[in-house]
RNA sequence: GGCCCGGUAGCGCAGUUGGUUAGCGCGUCGCCCUGUCACGGCGAAGGUCGCGGGUUCAAGUCCCGUCCGGGUCGCCA
């Protein structure tokens, strides 16, 4: 090493080393006769004093330098006590300019709160990192990887890696497809997770199973979203659904400690789909506020006002809502025709406890009278309804319901509200018709429906499970299907014929006629959790180098067109062959 | 793909009903300064107003198109 101690572990017991520094300028503050120099490392910062004008006086912000000198308590009445290092500084005898920068883009470590805006951060990502926050960010999610692979080795998991270049997974999302230059015409897709793979391993007998497994789809952004994204990707044979859910609260618990060192209570609750849509319309339910729906189809099943005549009549309460500027009552409209329904009818509810608004006078007299007591409204306060098919307008209710939260502030900050969603839908309708998995093929039914899940696939239960934390949804998994009779009739009602189940994944039906192990798994979102742990707002800032809107990268450029030979030699061109499977 | 917001000096921003030479802070560069810690003082440089077209005597400002960034709905486990 070319330096003697950490810049940030510097303490007054080091006071008379003689040591050595390196690292970079961060702040300085030069007197002419005398110069102060924060010098930065990973560790964190010392001040550097020199007494040498010359040298002081070329130094800029950022050069990498070493310092040799001697540690000294600072003189009296000049500690700084705001930062670890404040009690001593260290007199310059020696300094070695390592390498230059050039005058920087935007400020790195000069005091100023001012931040840059994302795209320059990006471009200069190596900087951004030098800064304290960014790299706060990353060093956290270093912990969150680590103490996840030491929970899965202490429960005795295997680390096992699963090809980036293979063929098109049955998920749903659009894959990323790579030429094929050996095969001109064929194409290699990325996984959209290790999902088959996996469950290919339990047939092979490995029973543990884990991987921290980079997964790629070709979808739109947003906040929360990255065309290659890392999951904690767990599978295991012999177990039930009690078995997962026990062993991702044990790694919960474990990271929010040693992370965090917080305490979670374990067993974290559980909700089924139907109770999470029906009390907060969210299959991903954030627990940290009330103002939970109230259904009231009943209350006006004998309602004139032709609105509410409908399937279903839900309302939520905005507190205090009564006193919302018109205006913002119809920015509301707004932002519910956005959701695509109709609108989004309210009434209000005065001190005095009299209801007005545009839908009062469409109810009647004993309508109004009771509905507040109903929903449980105060005066002063709004009643948001919708009105039409129950999921839909659970939907519109369930997003009102958080929209009111953040107008609102009712979400207290420092809260974990974790929660397990269970037992979602097997199928759901699609649009032509037919049904399509909610999960995916290989999510087993409850086994309540396993006789019955083809007859009737409106109301199957899927054995599947979701781990929802502050109204995020951070990972899934389902207890997979491992009888042939039951992944036929799977396919069977999402209409895949034998053919077409062959030529996707016929290589795990192959696998499953070697007796495979009854089995299940959970991917948990890495970055999110990372995201939330941190606290930031986006998953980019718990990503090295990120990706734009628009999947690029303004530091590397990515992605750039290829040149006409670079075309050639991947065969991008040649006339495909038949594909057996079309997806 | 739809909708919303944004793009003015290296960075963060202001720029009025369209009107003279487009401003402010930070940074940069030069000079000065022996106890600062967002050090301070004096001075200077730095601009295709994202790009293209249009309206106008005149466009940073209005209109159309387009590109880029962010958010959101669709999509996506």
């Amino acid at each position: 090493m070319i330096r003697t101690h950490g810049a940030g572990q510097l303490t007054a017991h080091n006071a008379g080393d003689t040591v050595t520094l390196a690292g970079w300028v961060a702040r300085r503050r030069d007197h002419g006769g005398v110069a102060f120099i924060d010098l930065r490392d990973a560790t964190g910062w010392s001040q550097i004093v020199i007494h040498d004008e010359n040298v002081a006086g070329a130094l800029r912000a950022e050069w990498c330098i070493s310092v040799t000198g001697k540690v000294s308590l600072r003189p009296d009445g000049n500690a700084n006590e705001n930062v670890p290092t404040g009690a001593i500084e260290v007199i310059c005898d020696q300094l070695t300019v390592l390498s230059e920068a050039a005058p920087l883009p935007f400020p790195i470590d000069s005091g100023e709160r001012v931040d840059a805006n994302e795209e320059v951060r990006l471009k200069y990502r190596y900087l951004d990192l030098r800064r304290e926050g960014p790299a706060a960010a990353l060093r956290l999610r270093s912990k969150i990887t680590t103490t996840i692979r030491a929970v899965m080795e202490g429960e005795g998991f295997l680390d096992i890696e699963t090809p980036y270049l293979t063929r098109s997974t049955p998920e749903g999302a659009r894959d990323f497809l790579v030429p094929v230059r050996l095969q001109p015409g064929s194409w290699y897709a990325l996984p959209q997770s290790p999902q088959l793979f996996k469950q290919l391993l339990m047939v092979a007998g490995m029973e543990k199973y884990y991987q921290i497994a980079r997964c790629f789809r070709d979808e739109d952004f947003r906040a929360d979203r990255q065309p290659e994204f890392t999951q904690l990707d767990v599978e295991m044979s012999f177990i039930d659904q009690e078995d997962i859910l026990t062993l991702t609260e044990k790694i919960l618990q474990k990271l929010w400690k040693e992370v965090l060192g917080i305490e979670i209570s374990t067993p974290i609750p559980r909700m089924t789909f139907l109770e999470a849509m029906r009390r907060f319309g969210s299959d991903k339910p954030d627990l940290r506020f009330e103002y939970e729906l109230v259904e009231v189809t009943e209350y006006f099943a004998n309602t004139e006002f032709r609105v509410f005549k409908a399937p279903y009549v839900g309302a939520v309460v905005m507190p205090g809502g009564a006193s919302t500027p018109r205006r913002e009552l119809d920015g509301w409209q707004e932002w519910a025709k956005a959701r695509g329904a109709k609108g989004l009818a309210y009434i209000l509810i005065d001190a005095t406890g009299e209801v007005t608004g545009p839908v009062a006078k469409n109810i009647s007299e004993s309508e109004r009278a009771g509905i507040a007591a109903k929903v449980g409204a105060n005066p002063g306060d709004a009643i948001f309804f919708a009105a039409g098919e129950r999921d839909e307008s659970q939907k519109l209710l369930g997003a009102a319901r958080l929209e009111i939260a953040k107008k609102c502030n009712l979400i207290p900050d420092h809260m974990w509200e974790f929660l397990w969603v269970v037992d979602a839908p097997m199928f759901e309708p699609t649009d032509n018709g037919g049904w399509t998995a909610v999960h995916h093929p290989f999510t087993g039914p409850k086994p309540e429906f396993a006789a019955t899940f083809d007859k009737d696939p409106a109301n199957a239960l899927a054995y599947a499970y979701d781990i929802v934390l502050n109204g995020n949804e951070i990972g899934g998994g389902s207890i997979r299907i491992h009888q042939r009779e039951i992944q036929q009739r799977v396919f069977d009602v999402i209409g895949l014929t034998r053919e077409e189940a062959q030529s996707k994944f016929g290589f795990l039906l192959d696998a499953f006629n070697y007796g495979p192990p009854p089995h299940g798994g959970i991917a948990i979102g890495i970055d999110r959790v990372s995201a939330l742990m941190a606290g930031v707002e986006s998953i980019r800032e718990v990503i090295a180098f990120p990706k734009t809107a628009s999947g690029g990268d303004p530091l590397t450029g990515a992605p750039t067109p290829i040149t006409p030979a670079q075309r050639k030699e991947a065969g991008i061109d040649k006339s495909e062959k038949l594909e057996k499977s079309e997806k």
